[in-house]
DNA sequence: TTGTACGCGTTATCAA
DNA sequence: TTGATAACGCGTACAA
């Protein structure tokens, strides 16, 4: 990657070094005009192109932003990115993407660390035992000015956050279906290391408590849309196909549910006319989806952009509350 | 972002800068293993993290990739990410992402080219018109020494590429429709302006030419579910919704296709029932759809992963071309 | 093997 | 306003 440089423009233009920086890459001094186009004129003809490494050590800035996700094909996680994207752009800053499926996020936040982000955002489901080096990395990366912003739980002292309302989400939704007259509940669940897979849990938990009922089952497999397959081939070996009549299965998440709704038709099973499932976030391609999805709606992109404005604006880092909007649809 | 210099451990260490760079950040000259021992252990409490920006400047090589895509938050891109992602990794780089959906290209690849990325993988659909900045920004890249990967087509002189045959696409998937005894045909296109969209027009075209056939409508929307939607909308506004009974719809890719089963619900009509629906990549959350829709599966994530490893690889760059494989499920 | 010193490309301080 | 020049943090010939 040789390219030309600053001095090199300079000297064709016959203006120091400190000339040519100002016009080039702003400064409060301003160059005479006259100058300044010809500084500008050399940088065209000798196709200049500031480099941004020396820029970020002379600064001490470097215009990066790191996101980590867990998978960024996943639609939850990816709708994230876009709006983070969004803003990260508007911020003027360059979004650098780890994705942690299968590895550890410590790697991700220690490559960002050396290469100096302004800021990292953790979108990755926090799970209950936080890995104690994951949590120094990034508390150093805060002590040496770095801002954090965590997404769904607000697990890190000292960092912004958008938090998400995952426990109010699963018992109103519970709720709202106990009202609608369901009575057997079933919760297809995401490993409850998860937090956000575990306190969707333990809401809907709540509100069936609340109502004086209890789950009929309980499992726990995959946070994806996998993981809901194998939860249905789950349920069906465990009580039958024709036991699951009349269940109202809620799913972890939107994929979970679409899932098993797959899983369920290949049992020979119909929603809603059979039986009833309902899910958490409302990931955008459900539009297309049929039977309609009910679900809880979190505005993803949304999400995302929020954690980058906390992340990149020069206030103090703040904490963002997002609850959840019931959205009834025909699937239960 | 203030933080531990090396010059600081070298110093706590009592060794030289030198040295304690031969340690910390590999070498081939290997230091006395007592020395080692001293800085690694100075470099511990004191919590050193190398600087990647000074790093890349004295190496000349910053370890970044560059990736650009259209939308993050659509499968087919986010899909393609998650193995250009992978891989980065195995070839210890951090991933650069930007998005430009709305925006300008150019935008990213200056950005990029700023970053000093090794190389940059261009994943957005090319337009049939280039922008001829575009073009010298890229070339100008390609002779600074970064090297360049284009997804799709082979639009870029010097450059690797993995093209993608849409045109044989196109005309497979037209063929086996027509060989099945489909009679009546539509196309739900993107912009023709975009390569991709136009080269799977044109082969679905040729096949039904072949066959002594003509397609009955042709529309013209976004590249997108919605313009799946509105294509199908387009339809029924011109024909009705009865008259469109019978028909085969092609649209350009799947979500488009999903977009317009959607569209034709909506319109109380049922596929395979009242008529036909296909489409292309076999994005993943297709598995989950009902009906299984028809398609050309393109290994998206292997796409992106070999991608990658054209544009890390130290070899010359090379073009790989990937043909489709017909997916034949329910929907047509 | 270890250390010295220069270069990487910019920004910013301080004189002129 | 413009121009030397010292950082910025690190890698690496070169010398010791």
């Amino acid at each position: 990657m040789s390219a030309v440089t600053l001095s090199q423009v300079a000297r064709q233009a016959g203006v120091s070094l400190a000339t040519a920086s100002r016009v080039l890459n702003g400064s409060d001094r301003r160059p005479a005009e006259e100058i300044a186009e010809r500084v500008r004129l050399a940088a065209e003809t000798l196709g200049y192109v500031a480099n941004a490494q020396a820029q970020a050590l002379a600064r001490s800035t470097t215009g990066l932003v790191g996101l980590v996700v867990h998978d960024i094909a996943d639609p939850y996680f990816s709708s994230i990115a876009k709006g983070v994207q969004r803003r990260a752009r508007t911020h003027r800053h360059q979004l650098l993407l780890a994705a942690t499926s299968g590895t550890d996020q410590l790697d991700a936040v220690s490559a960002f660390a050396a290469h100096r982000t302004d800021a990292i955002i953790m979108a990755g489901s926090r799970r209950e035992s936080i890995d104690p080096r994951l949590l120094a990395e990034l508390e150093r990366y805060q002590r040496n000015g770095g801002r954090v912003v965590t997404i769904g739980q607000d697990w890190l002292e000292g960092a912004g956050a958008v938090t998400i309302d995952n426990r109010s989400a699963g018992s109103d939704l519970t709720g709202m279906l106990v009202e609608a007259g369901r009575t057997r509940f079933a919760f297809l669940g995401g490993p409850d290391d998860l937090t956000t897979a575990a306190e969707r849990r333990a809401g809907f938990r709540a509100a069936l408590t609340r109502a004086g009922l209890a789950a009929e089952v309980e499992t726990v497999h995959g946070f994806d849309s996998e993981g809901g397959y194998e939860s249905v081939r789950d349920l069906v070996a465990r009580v039958g196909a024709e036991g699951l009549r009349g269940l109202t299965l809620v799913a972890a998440n939107d994929v979970m549910a679409l899932g098993a709704i797959a899983a369920l038709r290949h049992a020979g099973l119909h929603v809603p006319e059979d039986l009833w499932v309902a899910g958490f976030d409302d990931i955008p391609n459900l539009r297309d989806f049929a039977p309609g999805l009910t679900t809880v709606r979190f505005p993803l992109e949304e999400i995302g952009e929020t954690a980058a404005d906390i992340a990149l604006s020069g206030d103090a880092p703040r904490v963002e509350h997002v609850v959840g909007e019931l959205v009834r649809r025909e699937s239960a």
